[in-house]
DNA sequence: ATAGGGTTAG
């Protein structure tokens, strides 16, 4: 059965179906099998897929390895990977299509080892892959996270002579990208610089990954390049979606704002993914009003379960905890369904604002009314509400009916609780897991050492030191960046380095003196070493926060807004003393510490010390 | 037939 594509339409189904109304004796050739099972590939002609090869196999059909791969083909589009693998194996003759059409189905559906296999075997056969092959062998590596595979498949492409496909290279950076860490900069970077051709997807991908693995100012100054130079590629709205994180990474509230004026210019900030992306980067980068504006902004029947659930998530690092509740019951009333980040949220939220019996009920609720998962993330949380309250004990029974192993995150709740309510045998109890749980985490020798120290007692402090020492591990250095005209300045706690150190050390000298006139006793507990009363202030006086603020004072006009962005939690002591800050200078201060923002204005704080 | 995506507790 022949047709000629140029000249005649797509043959309809029941003309490719003509020779099988003939009777039984006449032999139907296989290419009739392969029209037809190729036109009934698809979800919805699945069942008519299936009655035909059951017809094929009462006329005793053996297929041929290229109606294999149409049958292959078929029974994947609708998700019925058993029996594609069937027809795999037990063709006997199999074809780089053949090949292909297996490894595409078991790529798509997640079967991602079996697609290493049939790769591996296909090498075995010594028929190469090609264009259609190492995309999806690419994505399976990615999902199973074989780099080491994904190093051996670069290099075959390379062997090849495929590493010059814009696809193939693509998928090569989106592999380094997805195993991430510490290398995927430099070997997404290298492949994505020998591309002799890129398109916007091969842009899109690098920078996204740059900035999903936390390298934002790579992401921005790739960015950059692709606005400015005169290549022909330029971003579209996938681009500015991806970038979007890379500002609220940095706190880089002025490039957030720069990217989101390129994108009304160019018409790419009608998607709701970048309206979503751009609530995000505005809450992370500290103005809430923005990233709300933004929010109610979007058409209503474009809110989806990810703007939602972003929105929620702001109000909550925002301290904001009756707005996420409100959102949060908004959201129902919309008709969207939450999910575990939904609640992830809400839980936070409730537990910045010390809303701890709503919290509990929405935590109890989960289940049982909205039909949504608990998972080791949502224990954390209401540990953490629990604990944030005082209430220890109860947080320590719900670590007892976890239905699974409490990990660091639990535990870390715990001790954070622990310190907070200087309540040491708890603080002991959830420190002992987390140095077995995460070994290289110095922040939990240091609060539990703190402890110590406050109580007095050298000799564990000694022992802890010891302790880290041994296990070699790093303490991680404070830092905070603030962002002036545009430009980030970074502190290091105690640094001396920035040019005007002079002026930001003479400023921070006069501080005590003015604070105490307002009533600022310090203290000195959240020093770590035995040293005397006097060195201790000293160290405290030039934790990075206040470096950061003190700059922030000397570089801009009254009454602007500071805002400053730790690596750590922030210090007690400095959240006391910003808070003076914000009263004797007359300026509203916001600080983003990991876990959340406070927002300084006229001696308090937004948090209410709760936190 | 192939490649990029926004939201996750402390």
């Amino acid at each position: 059965m022949k047709w000629d594509l140029q000249s005649s339409p797509k043959p309809t189904i029941t003309t490719l179906l003509q020779p099988f109304f003939k009777s039984p004796q006449t032999p139907i050739q296989p290419s009739s099998y392969a029209a037809v099972f190729q036109s009934f590939t698809g979800k919805t002609l699945f069942k008519q897929g299936q009655q035909l090869h059951a017809h094929s196999l009462l006329r005793g059909l053996r297929p041929t390895a290229f109606l294999a791969a149409k049958m292959v083909a078929m029974y994947a589009s609708s998700g019925d990977i058993p029996s594609a693998t069937r027809i795999f194996y037990s063709t006997p003759n199999p074809t780089p299509l053949l090949f292909n059409s297996i490894i595409r189905a078991f790529s798509l559906y997640k079967f991602s080892e079996e697609t290493l296999n049939v790769f591996a075997q296909m090498h075995s056969l010594s028929f190469r892959g090609d264009y259609f092959t190492y995309p999806f062998v690419l994505k399976s590596v990615a999902d199973l996270y074989f780099i080491h595979f994904g190093r051996c498949v670069h290099g075959l492409s390379v062997k090849d002579w495929l590493v010059f496909d814009v696809y193939i290279g693509t998928s090569l950076i989106d592999m380094y990208v997805k195993n991430g860490e510490w290398a995927m900069p430099v070997e997404s970077k290298e492949v994505f610089d020998e591309m002799p051709q890129k398109n916007i997807v091969s842009w899109t991908s690098m920078i996204s990954g740059y900035a999903q693995n936390g390298f934002a100012s790579d992401a921005l100054q790739l960015f950059d390049e692709m606005c400015t130079k005169d290549s022909e590629v330029k971003p579209n709205w996938v681009t500015i979606m991806s970038v979007l994180p890379a500002c609220g990474i940095s706190s880089a509230l002025h490039r957030g704002k720069k990217i989101h004026n390129y994108a009304r210019e160019r018409g790419l900030d009608s998607h709701p993914s970048v309206q979503t992306a751009l609530v995000g980067m505005y809450a992370k980068c500290g103005s809430l009003a923005d990233a709300k504006w933004c929010f109610e902004r979007m058409k209503p029947n474009l809110r989806n379960l990810v703007a939602w659930n972003t929105m929620i998530t702001a109000y909550a690092s925002h301290g904001l905890g009756m707005e996420a509740v409100q959102t949060f019951e908004s959201m129902i009333q919309f008709g969207v369904h939450p999910d575990g980040i939904t609640f992830t949220g809400l839980l936070s939220g409730c537990s910045h604002s010390g809303l701890v019996d709503i919290g509990l009920r929405y935590f109890d609720s989960m289940n049982s009314i909205y039909s949504v998962e608990k998972k080791h993330e949502h224990y954390a949380c209401v540990v953490d509400l629990l604990g944030r309250a005082g209430r220890l004990v109860e947080a320590y029974d719900i670590i007892s009916s976890m239905p699974m192993h409490a990990g660091a995150s639990v535990w870390g709740s715990l001790l954070a609780a622990g310190r907070c309510y200087r309540n040491l045998e708890i603080s002991e109890l959830a420190a002992r897991k987390l140095f077995i749980l995460e070994p290289e985490n110095s922040g939990n020798f240091v609060i539990l050492s703190n402890m110590y120290a406050e109580a007095g007692m050298w000799e564990e402090v000694n022992y802890l030191r010891d302790l880290l020492k041994l296990q070699r591990v790093k303490k991680n250095p404070g830092c905070s960046w603030i962002e002036i005209n545009g430009k980030a300045h970074l502190f290091l706690g105690g640094d001396a380095s920035h040019e005007q150190t002079k002026e930001i050390y003479l400023l921070l000298e006069e501080l005590p003196e003015k604070m105490k006139a307002v009533g600022y006793v310090p203290d000195t507990s959240f020093a770590l070493h035995d040293v005397s009363e006097e060195e201790k202030e000293y160290s405290l006086s030039t934790h990075s926060e206040k470096l950061a603020i003190a700059f922030g004072l000397l570089n801009t006009s009254p009454g602007t807004v500071l805002r400053v962005t730790k690596n750590l939690r922030i210090c007690g002591d400095c959240h006391t003393a910003i808070k003076f800050i914000s009263k004797i200078y007359e300026r509203e201060i916001v600080v983003r510490d990991v876990n959340r923002f406070h927002h300084f204005k006229d001696g308090s704080c937004s948090c209410g010390d709760y936190w």
